[in-house]
DNA sequence: TTGACAACCATAAAATACCATAATATTATT
DNA sequence: AATAATATTATGGTATTTTATGGTTGTCAA
């Protein structure tokens, strides 16, 4: 099961918001019934994955050196970063207050599934970075987004 | 098993279609009761394939950098913009209004095998390009559409 | 005792399961 | 080979469930 399309919900007074349900089917057979959430390091926005997931980029950066600063550097920016939120009874989870203010996110936030993981933005924001991805992308090859007659 | 031939259904007042029987057949052994769907890159219709062909996509994607800012993007076009859409009882799937938009699409639509994957069109779309294609290879090589005898 | 947070209850809208029927194809029988 | 019997589709409408969202209460700790 794969994290697929965008959702956009909104966040109540008290900052719940509701996981798309597609989503939290994609972790239904997961022992930890939620979502972790962290900073991204790519773009203005926050990433999310299952336990599961973040288990394998543990099992990749481990290389069971204590000595290692850049190892100790990755795994602090990784794993002391990640929260660990459980879905209420409705599918609801209470995003970290910097994170939302990371991701410039007041009153919606876009679900974006990514494949194995998935983002969270302010709506704006990603609809920005969409047009400047297949923008990008249609740049880098012509030939496929217009067919010659 | 793959996806072949073309066949028209029609879309009732809820948005419902029938997924062609052949069709359904393909995906019968997944675990996942339905078919992907998302925009084509290169014509006016919808792309559609298996959960598992989807997944096979993502594990060719993966590859656990969280600083790759173009694996990203890459993961942005290709599953932000999908759908899910598993079968009814009787085989039925609800397209998404903006792909139906985008691919033209109204009362009925035409689902065209393409092997591994498949298209959904609007029938009188798919016809123009078809004649465009049929055209081209025309242009391209009348020695051979014309055999002497 | 106040404020944060979790558990609980409620509801409108949307999605999905369910039931029915018509059209088509497939098989069986004579 | 012709026709009757059966199964499988595609399609239409209704009923039920799920989902997203809002609010209230209870609990624990500062």
């Amino acid at each position: 099961m794969l994290f697929l399309g965008t959702i956009e919900n909104k966040l109540d007074q008290k900052g719940r918001i509701s996981v798309p349900a597609d989503f939290r089917m994609v972790v239904k057979n997961s022992t930890f019934q939620g979502v972790i959430l962290f900073h991204s390091f790519t773009n203005k926005c926050i990433e999310g994955c299952s336990m599961e997931r973040m288990e394998m980029l543990s099992d990749a950066t481990d290389n069971l050196d204590l000595f290692s600063e850049e190892n100790d550097n990755l795994n602090s920016l990784i794993f002391s970063d990640a929260r660990q939120l459980s879905f209420d009874v409705t599918g609801r989870i209470v995003i970290p207050s910097d994170l939302l203010e990371f991701a410039g996110i007041k009153n919606s936030a876009l679900f974006v599934g990514k494949g194995k993981t998935f983002q969270i933005w302010n709506p704006d924001e990603f609809n920005k970075f969409q047009n400047n991805v297949r923008k990008k992308a249609f740049d880098a090859r012509p030939s496929l987004s217009f067919k010659k007659e």
